[in-house]
DNA sequence: CAGTGGTCTAGACCACTCG
DNA sequence: GAGTGGTCTAGACCACTGG
């Protein structure tokens, strides 16, 4: 009957209600563990997943405190775009707009720490659901990751495969809103300069920079916290 | 010398190198924990880490598998906005552009579960960064919440005030893009039509639902995720 | 029903850091 | 230096669920 969840719950009560003021300092694991009648790694449990959402400050030495400003701390789920497509019950394809090996613009290599000059893979890709945009990607990936011979990209949609074959590499996400640009409003099929909503993601493997994909999603794409 | 994090990095190198395929079932905690020479707990830490980053999929009697299409989980952190600007190295400043006691629109009142009619507290605010513009707030607030006298909210921005006492609710948090209509394009000093940002926020207490807040963004905002 | 992960315990040592 | 959280261990029981 009294897990890490009780007390996780139990300390999570004390301080919504105040028990334990913003700032203050908490009693220790040992006491705690007492006081619930708990082992302590029980109490280490608990406190742990509230230090992880933000909700305390921990420190060896200084103790357990409730956190002043509590950041807000929300866990989104970035799916494969086939994935997310057939989530909402709709058919996904793609269409492999452009394929080429070219040098990247400079503010995208030097992001992903590629030196000047430097030829790479472009690829563009209009992903469909139920045969309307869905999304707008253009991506540039290092050909050193690519088996020999490569993959068809016209078969598998580059995203796909990169998850499935280059999966588990670190990376930074970034969104934001800008107005559609005459090439994407041409693919997407709305007015230039109409807002979109756009991913952007660079993808670091331990060898080096993997990929940089940028996704301009069609009108009314929104992007979901979990609980 | 062999901590979780160990673990944790060996299981990932074997995912990484495929050793263990995609789908694949890996060997039993006990196999592990003797192969690693180490606790089982030690082993069901490292792939419960792993199994939360959606790397592996872990199941009572079936075992752990390799996930097959790992979902890419990305966690963000939304600070109140004060912090936020300040982070930036700007000084934050807000005004309180309207207070009132108003009937919410359907929409946000089905969305909080609010009975149709019941009027509820609106707050319209401007925050601003080093004295521009920085994002527009619009809030229906639950007035239950607050006490009696209610807080002064053109000294302590809604935003915070909820935050520091109302604090550890659940929620949910949607982000998309969207065109600013007349008053927003008025009131961020830009063109009506102008691709900005947006923030939609729902939260509950166990009481029932506390807020609902809608922040747009002037032009330029991008939100990061953690590595 | 049997096997796997989920959790708890009691004790121990360690790492960090505050005073 | 000493107090606190971080982690490990060995063993145990439990909960879920697949076959």
């Amino acid at each position: 009957m009294t897990g890490w969840e009780d007390v996780r719950a139990e300390v999570l009560r004390r301080i919504r209600a105040r028990d334990w003021a913003p700032g203050a300092l908490i009693p220790g694991e040992e006491a705690l563990a007492v006081e619930f009648g708990v082992a302590r790694a029980t109490v280490n449990r608990a406190l742990r997943d509230l230090a992880e959402a933000g909700l305390l400050e921990r420190r060896r030495k200084a103790g357990t405190r409730v956190a002043l400003l509590p950041v807000r701390r929300a866990t989104l789920e970035i799916p494969v775009i086939r994935q997310e497509v057939e989530a909402r019950g709709q058919r996904h394809s793609f269409r492999l707009l452009a394929m080429a090996d070219a040098v990247p613009p400079v503010p995208v290599a030097s992001q992903l720490g590629w030196g000047p000059g430097l030829a790479k893979l472009y690829l563009e890709t209009l992903h469909l659901a139920n045969g309307k945009p869905y999304a707008h990607e253009t991506r540039w990936l290092e050909p050193a990751v690519l088996p020999d011979p490569p993959p068809d990209f016209s078969g598998v949609s580059a995203n796909e495969w990169l998850v499935t074959h280059v999966a588990y590499a670190t990376g930074d996400i970034a969104f934001s809103a800008e107005a559609a640009d005459a090439r994407c409003a041409e693919v997407l099929g709305v007015a230039p300069g109409a807002a979109l909503f756009v991913t952007e993601r660079t993808t670091f493997s331990a060898q080096g920079a993997i990929t940089f994909v940028r996704l301009v999603h069609a009108p009314g794409y929104r992007l979901h916290t979990l609980v």
